[in-house]
DNA sequence: GCGTCGTGTCATTTC
DNA sequence: ATGAAATGACACGAC
């Protein structure tokens, strides 16, 4: 019986478990996660790859010195361009390779060292074995995890023979060592930047595009540094570096970037990552279909057909920005705790506020940042800005997934300075926060106005304010949400200092009060005693005036059959006590 | 872990 | 009737 109680609770906590396990499944946890020996099974594999990244890593340092041996500085680009003259044949393995390379990279740039530059010097410098495989090579594959399906290669490059496949194993760690490289490193950020930039939510029809894989790898990875880089990065994605690497370029050339993203020769195999991350490539391929004009943002692309772009952009805001804390979000489900009523009502704006809160749990962090790097006095049509308005929405998780741990640590502690600030730096901090929550979702629907605008101004400057600016229902009601929520907290601010100050007031009027009392009181007393001593005083003033009375006889008044009485018109009368005396004999005779 | 404080926000009321 | 201001209530983070 025991037994069975036993089982039975077993059962019961493992249907527990099991319940919370689908939750933590909703939430984006698997079960391996509260696994202790699994955890420690892959902390230990992970301390491996870590040792063989080590020792791998410090291979490709010898090999790029010898590399970089063989090329030589541009003193005008800081680029390194090939020695000039190099001497050893290109093997066997590469000659097909170059062909396609050299009919493909013929017209580039000659500033910058070409595709079959770079094969022929890593040709040089490394000996090339005949092609073993025509798949990727299964570095590729290290860093996946078991569930997730290998790299549709063939379907992610249509040429028949793609050059980064034909390689051999060495040659492509050649290349990976080409990725590593810092410029070339920068180089891709960039135009990962720029590309999520100029087009937010994937443009191009192909289901590459629509995989995970393709889109969080390279993303996710190469902001990890080299190490992951070079581990994930596959051929395909190699081939989107085929265009002049602009080496070190500043962040602030991204118009320069995006007006050569178009110069890359597509006809190099470029339908993989490049249809990701050069949709400007892909644009121009389709068709002459312009797509995105170069002063058109992203913005204006979302006011064409809202509800799609919002519902797809929707998952790139949000999906990616883990929780404040622990990645557990109470408002993960759509029906989650968040009003029901939203000012955004039917949705047709991805933003609802309180999603929008959950972008802004993370209020330490590059939100701050970006508000301070970005004015918000930009003009809609200067593309330039809106590109660089644009890139916090995108950069915003990149940030957060660097420093997961630290989004909520001011700047002045992660400095080291812990010591506790004085309040009002701690209320200027949270107004800042406050202050670049907004500032964010004001940038993110590029709405023309400070948010200071929008919430000091006076009604009459404000609504003609608005009435010169055309804007879409979005950015109006999120224009309209910053002035409720500022007046809102100008006004609570008021009230609590207000009631602050009555709590204060009455405290004051009590204790005035409880003096006015105290004064009061003594008086009273005073007046008490001041009357009785009138009161005896009077007695005997009475007494005396009794005894200097005196009849027809010349015998005394007695007091107690006399009283003197004074009439209205000052006049005083002797009257003798009887009507008293008849009374209280009255009274004695009824009471018989 | 819990209580307190300061603050922001929302819903509702008051003006 | 309408919009702004005021306020109660709640949540959250810091301490």
């Amino acid at each position: 019986m025991m037994d069975m109680e036993v089982v039975h609770s077993g059962q019961q906590d493992m249907d527990l478990i099991d319940i919370l396990w689908n939750q933590d499944i909703d939430l984006g946890a698997r079960r391996e996660v509260f696994d202790y020996n699994h955890r420690q099974k892959e902390h230990e594999l992970q301390r491996q790859r870590e040792l063989e990244e080590e020792k791998r890593l410090d291979l490709l340092r010898e090999r790029e010195k010898a590399l970089l041996a063989q090329l030589q500085l541009d003193e005008e680009t800081g680029e390194y361009i090939p020695c000039p003259a190099p001497s050893a044949p290109l093997q066997s393995a590469v000659t097909s390779l170059e062909v396609t390379q050299n009919v493909n990279f013929t017209e580039e740039n000659g500033d910058a060292m070409s595709f079959d530059e770079c094969l022929q010097l890593l040709a040089e410098t490394f000996p090339v074995e005949e092609t073993e495989s025509m798949s990727v090579p299964s570095s590729n594959n290290i860093m996946m995890s078991p569930e997730q399906p290998p790299l549709p290669v063939a379907s992610l490059s249509p040429a028949p023979l793609s050059p980064p496949q034909r390689m051999s194993p060495d040659l492509e760690q050649a290349w990976m060592e080409l990725l590593s490289l810092p410029e070339l490193q920068q180089c891709l950020n960039m135009q990962m930047e720029e590309a999520l930039d100029t087009a937010p939510y994937p443009l191009s029809n192909s289901p590459e595009v629509q995989n995970p894989n393709f889109t969080f790898y390279p993303m996710t990875n190469l902001t990890d540094g080299n190490t992951n880089s070079l581990n994930v990065c596959s051929a395909e994605f190699v081939n989107t570096l085929n265009g002049p690497a602009p080496s070190m370029a500043p962040p602030d050339n991204l118009s320069q970037m995006e007006a050569k993203a178009p110069q890359l020769n597509t006809n190099f195999v470029t339908e993989g990552f490049c249809d990701i991350f050069c949709p400007n490539t892909i644009l121009e391929e389709s068709g002459g279909q312009q797509g995105l004009e170069e002063n058109e943002t992203p913005m204006d692309l979302y006011s064409l057909s809202p509800g799609e772009a919002f519902d797809r952009g929707k998952p790139n805001l949000t999906a990616e920005i883990p929780d404040s804390d622990s990645g557990i979000s109470s408002n993960t489900s759509p029906n989650g705790s968040s009003p029901p009523k939203s000012v955004y009502g039917d949705g047709s704006f991805g933003y609802s506020d309180s999603d929008m809160e959950e972008m802004d749990q993370n209020p330490g962090s590059a939100e701050s940042d970006y508000s301070e790097l970005f004015s918000l006095n930009f003009q809609p049509d200067d593309h330039q800005t809106a590109v660089a308005v644009a890139a916090p929405l995108v950069d915003v998780p990149q940030q957060q997934e660097r420093k997961p741990k630290h989004h909520q640590t001011d700047p002045a502690e992660e400095s080291g300075h812990s010591n506790a600030p004085f309040t009002k730096d701690k209320q200027k901090k949270r107004s800042d926060v406050r202050l670049s929550r907004d500032e964010q979702r004001a940038k993110a629907l590029k709405v023309p106005f400070t948010v200071d605008m929008i919430i000091n101004l006076p009604v009459d400057d404000f609504n003609e304010m608005m009435s010169k600016h055309q804007m879409n229902e979005a950015q109006l009601a999120l224009v309209r949400d910053i002035r409720r929520r500022g007046k809102n907290k100008v006004a609570a601010q008021n009230c609590r200092k207000r009631k602050m100050e009555n709590i204060v007031g009455l405290e004051g009027e009590l204790d005035s009060l409880k003096e006015e009392k105290e004064r009061l009181l003594s008086e009273k007393s005073q007046n008490i005693t001041s009357l009785k001593e009138m009161k005896k005083q009077l007695n005997t003033l009475y007494l005396e005036v009794f005894s200097m009375l005196r009849d027809e006889k010349g015998n005394s008044y007695s007091p107690s059959n006399y009283s003197l009485q004074q009439s209205s018109d000052g006049s005083i009368f002797l009257v003798p006590r009887v009507k008293k005396t008849f009374k209280t004999e009255h009274n004695r005779l009824s009471s018989l």
